[in-house]
DNA sequence: TGGCCAATGTTATAAATTGCACAAGCATTC
DNA sequence: GAATGCTTGTGCAATTTATAACATTGGCCA
């Protein structure tokens, strides 16, 4: 069975609202709750989770803890994943440090620049190696992800030669919307696009709410 | 008429791909390219900028630097926002210095934090003020966004307290999922998510496209 | 042990979103 | 100045996504 894209994108939110709650101590919770939490119809989580199987029990709700386990082994959370970073200026190095990733799973064991100032430097425990060496890096220790955090201009080419050497994730940094192969998963992190699609509604007179 | 969100958020990437045009030199481009180049059908970008009036030419396409304007002034980028930013740990400080806001016209004019060791810190050419003036700030200098980078748990009350300051749009880098009032904009940049919704998709023996 | 309550899983319905297809219109060429 | 080719704007159909409703089932209590 296909599952839609849409689902797939909500399962994280439902992982982490069920982490918070096994933190709080929390056995079970219902549905309803857990939409409460996340802004979310019940009868959407219902949903989303038939898609997978049946995790919860009549009259009570989900265990918090088995449904969690079963998120994770949906996602693929139950295991560590190497990434690869392109670009170490100092939104790349802000990424290096970035504690948000470790804590679930995800490592940075290579980085990569263009500029000869940068390669050969040491961050966050990391040498920066030369971009020229991607391939070559890559074929001897694969990543699972790629991240790129280069200028716009270089951004589609670096997506491209990661795909060849077997990425088949990216997290793009980049303000480019680039083009992969069907097959490899994109993913945008760009804030500018957020603030861009805000100032609608904030525009004098707009009048405009989307609550949606 | 209520325009739906969806078509919104994807103005910006429109204006975006025309500012490379008109970089270009483009002076015309037809619903076509421009699909081509974001991945989007040429059917769906005439029918979002239908919305808002008549824009192309039936035989040519569009004026690229007309589209742009008109694109502008619809979501509002012809003008300076000001943004308040909660939070200058390691991430609020590379949001500071990050160099994509300015050139859109998204200025940082306040910076806040709870750390005293932090707090009075000159970050970027901004004085970090205590949290605890927010308020008091906010009514003499206000801004139309609020940029929250606090940690998760106290990431909600920040944000009530911006809301409460009269703050309409939230950028929210905290992990977690917030509440806000209708009526008021938030979006959340969140890496983390992004990369566990693509996990799905690279599970051994997972099969799955999605190229939609 | 039987009945009641609560919340699931699922089917049906509604809403939102996307894509198709084509008439209409502009520009260019002959 | 008519014909041709190209691309817009838009009504309609198809698809996708979300919500509602409800029969079903597990747990609990008397």
């Amino acid at each position: 069975m296909e599952i839609p894209s849409v689902v797939i994108e909500r399962l994280p939110l439902y992982a982490r609202a069920l982490e918070a709650l096994a933190h709080e101590g929390r056995e079970v919770v219902s549905s309803q709750e857990l939409g409460q939490r996340l802004g979310v119809t019940p009868a959407q989580i219902r949903k989303d989770l038939s898609y997978f199987g049946r995790f919860g029990k009549q009259g009570r709700g989900y265990n918090v803890q088995n449904l969690l386990s079963a998120l994770r082994q949906i996602l693929g959370l139950d295991r560590q994943w190497r990434m690869a970073l392109v670009g170490v200026g100092r939104l790349g190095r802000a990424i290096v440090q970035y504690e948000g990733f470790a804590p679930q799973g995800f490592r940075i064991v290579h980085a990569f620049d263009a500029d000869p100032r940068i390669v050969g430097q040491e961050v966050n425990g990391l040498t920066v190696r030369d971009v020229s060496e991607l391939e070559e890096v890559l074929a001897r220790e694969p990543v699972e992800i790629g991240i790129v955090a280069v200028p716009a201009l270089v951004a589609q080419e670096v997506i491209d030669r990661l795909v060849r050497a077997g990425v088949r994730a990216i997290l793009n940094y980049a303000p480019i919307t680039a083009r992969v192969p069907r097959g490899v998963q994109i993913r945008r992190v760009d804030p500018v696009l957020a603030l861009q699609s805000m100032t609608y509604y904030l525009r004098q007179g707009s009048n405009a709410q989307s609550a949606k």
